[in-house]
DNA sequence: CCTCTCACG
DNA sequence: ACGTACGTGAGAGGT
């Protein structure tokens, strides 16, 4: 036994590591001592790959296992031995109420899958303060908040002078000639500062816990979004814990593909004197010496971005190499073959990069890879995913999500909400003219488009107001609108004018609510209760927070209530207005008509619908790939 | 660590 | 008074 301590926000504390079994008893005496109260947990890992690190290292994933309360912490050495680690478990089952920080998506996870005590038995008595932070203000650093992670939270609410147990390790790790990355590996099991610091990250969890339950009071956050946001933290941990087949042999051989499509492009891309594709001030100079002036059609310069480069982006590529979106020859203008390689090479190395490579290395011994799921990652509150991020795989080319699959007997399910922004909009800001048409089970554009331009209204009209209503909601002025969708400015003007006439209730909701968030210090409470901060040179950005936001909600409400409904063991991914699941092909369309029903109910009197899909096998054979 | 680019809803 | 496109993750290059 070693043991450790010093002072915190003038509390003392004192912290022991466990070095033999024979030190194991006296934990076990602490941990039975503790029973009925709240104890603190967290653990050291070889990094964040729960389910292909340790593998691949072979390794125990796990290093330490850390208990504690807001004065007395316990660190015991997992990597040692079967001993150590049944006591870690039997110490983590016999907790009868448990908190600590982003402890449902990491550290539950690890433990279901490396100490055998479930994720289900630990969500069961878990407070996570990563949930209680980003209630209390969802914001990330960039944007005003105070950050989301143990040592920001625990420097603004617990002690501001408490040592930095991340950044502090990093140090540590560089001087032994580690990295942030390697570090985490490589440091001695019981090297004092590591240890140390493991010590402490329970005390602060535990002290934050505290706090953070004050300060919900003293804002007056919603009780029930606590119990809310923990299910669906477990939910989507679920969701990752099984995992998505990948296709290993198809995705080698795509990398192949892409790397040869690459290096073929490459080839041109490198005699125009290109050395790097990721240097967008080479591929202009290159451009203008192949006589190009980079002036698009109506304009007297060349786009230029924030910090007054000359902009070469997909959008200039695709000109200048005289190809639409859909990459296809638009016969506009002599095509620049300079452009047209390096558009071909730069979607090529993207797509190799970021998902076929991460398939693969991230990919467990069974074949699965396990996507983080950040339940409360945006300051609307939606979701992100990364390890692999499969929120953002291409979607109109099938061969990224072709790598993906069910199980042999299994196809794909994804079940989509029917253009839910523009519902909730409807619901928040009372629109009557819109409520009508959703009640009718109209298509929300055509409806606008008919009302405006008569029943001959065309696929164009739709188009524009299409258009305008995605502009209400991301709060784009005529300008943005017009570049964005190519009309011209006057058409659009005219548009928006009478989209305002036809549905005046989001105008008057936007001041209305811009007007509250003034009056609360710059945050503004949603239908569901969350505490949405408002930037104040932005406060036209409310309207949009608020329908993301609630759209995330809503989301939010069928992922709780297609658990209800035992389909969770279905589900693999939530993507903001869709749910991707996989089920036994003998199942499928029983599986996906229960979905549509979990995503079926009324907002406000809006009716909130859903249409499910069926495939064969990979999630790509809903983009047309016949597997 | 910042900027730019590009993938998604 | 007027108008403002929203939210993410990830890699490469350059400082």
């Amino acid at each position: 036994m070693r043991e450790f301590g010093g002072s915190l926000a003038g509390l003392p504390w004192r912290g022991w590591l466990v070095e033999h079994v024979d030190d194991l008893p006296a934990f076990m005496e602490w941990v039975t001592r503790h029973q009925g109260q709240e104890v603190a947990f967290d653990t050291e890992t070889l990094g964040l790959g729960i389910y292909y690190q340790g593998a691949k290292m072979n390794r125990s994933f796990i290093r330490l296992a850390q208990f504690g309360t807001a004065t007395e912490a316990w660190a015991i050495p997992v990597e040692l031995g079967r001993a150590f680690l049944n006591a870690a478990a039997d110490a983590l089952r016999r907790s009868t109420a448990l908190v600590g920080h982003n402890m449902i998506q990491f550290d539950g996870l690890a433990s279901d899958e490396h100490l055998g005590v479930s994720l289900e038995d630990i969500c069961a008595k878990s407070t996570d303060t990563m949930i209680t932070a980003k209630l209390i203000d969802p914001r990330d650093e960039k944007a005003g908040g105070i950050g989301s992670g143990l040592k920001p939270q625990s420097a603004f609410y617990v002690d501001p002078s408490a040592p930095d147990t991340q950044g502090g390790l990093t140090k540590v790790f560089n001087k032994l000639g580690f990295t942030k990355e390697t570090g985490w590996a490589g440091i001695d099991l019981f090297h004092p500062i590591y240890v140390e610091y493991a010590l402490l990250d329970v005390i602060l969890a535990s002290r934050l816990v505290a706090a953070h339950r004050r300060e919900m009071k003293r804002l007056g956050v919603r009780p029930a979004l606590v119990p809310y946001e923990h299910e669906l933290s477990r939910i989507c941990a679920t969701m990752s814990r099984a995992g998505m087949f990948v296709d290993q042999d198809y995705t080698r051989t795509l990398y192949g593909t892409l790397d040869d499509e690459e290096r073929r492009y490459m080839e041109t891309v490198y005699r125009y004197g290109v050395t790097k594709l990721g240097s967008p001030a080479q591929i202009a100079e290159a451009l203008l010496g192949t006589g190009e002036t980079l002036v698009q059609p109506g304009a007297t310069a060349p786009e230029r971005t924030d910090n007054g480069a000359i902009k070469v982006d997909k959008n200039v590529l695709l000109w200048l190499a005289d190809l639409n979106d859909k990459w296809e020859r638009v016969g506009g203008r002599k095509p620049n073959p300079l452009a047209d390689a390096v558009l071909h090479a730069k979607r090529a190395a993207k797509w190799r990069t970021a998902y076929v490579d991460t398939f693969l290395e991230q990919v467990d011994a069974h074949g699965y890879v396990h996507p983080t799921i950040n339940t409360l990652q945006a300051r609307t509150g939606r979701m992100s995913v990364t390890g692999p991020a499969l929120q953002t795989l291409p979607s109109r080319d099938k061969m990224i999500r072709r790598c993906l699959m069910g199980d042999p007997n299994e196809v794909v399910i994804s079940c989509d909400f029917s253009a839910i922004e523009m519902r909730v909009l409807a619901a928040l800001a009372d629109v009557r003219q819109m409520k009508r048409a959703f009640a009718a089970g109209e298509d929300i554009h055509w409806f606008t488009a008919r009302l405006i331009a008569g029943e001959g209204a065309t696929e164009y009209d739709r188009k524009r107001y299409k258009t305008v209503g995605l502009g209400k909601i991301y709060g784009g002025g005529v300008a943005t609108l017009a570049r964005q969708s190519g009309a011209p400015k006057e058409d659009v003007r005219r548009a928006v004018r009478e989209y305002d006439r036809l549905y005046p209730e989001i105008k008057r909701a936007s001041r209305r609510w811009q007007r509250e968030a003034f009056d609360n210090g710059m945050v503004f409470t949603t239908a569901t209760g969350r505490r949405l901060v408002l930037d104040r040179d932005r406060s036209y950005a409310i309207v949009n927070y608020a329908c993301q936001s609630t759209a995330r909600d809503v989301l939010g409400q069928a992922l709780i209530n297609a658990d209800k409904n035992g389909l969770l063991k279905y589900l693999r991914l939530p993507i903001h207005d869709e749910m991707l699941a996989f089920a036994p092909r003998k199942d499928a369309a029983d599986v996906a008509k229960a979905i549509e029903e979990c995503m079926t109910f009324g907002l406000f009197g809006v009716p909130i619908i859903a249409d499910a899909e069926t495939g064969k096998r990979s999630w790509g054979s809903l983009y047309g790939a016949d597997f």
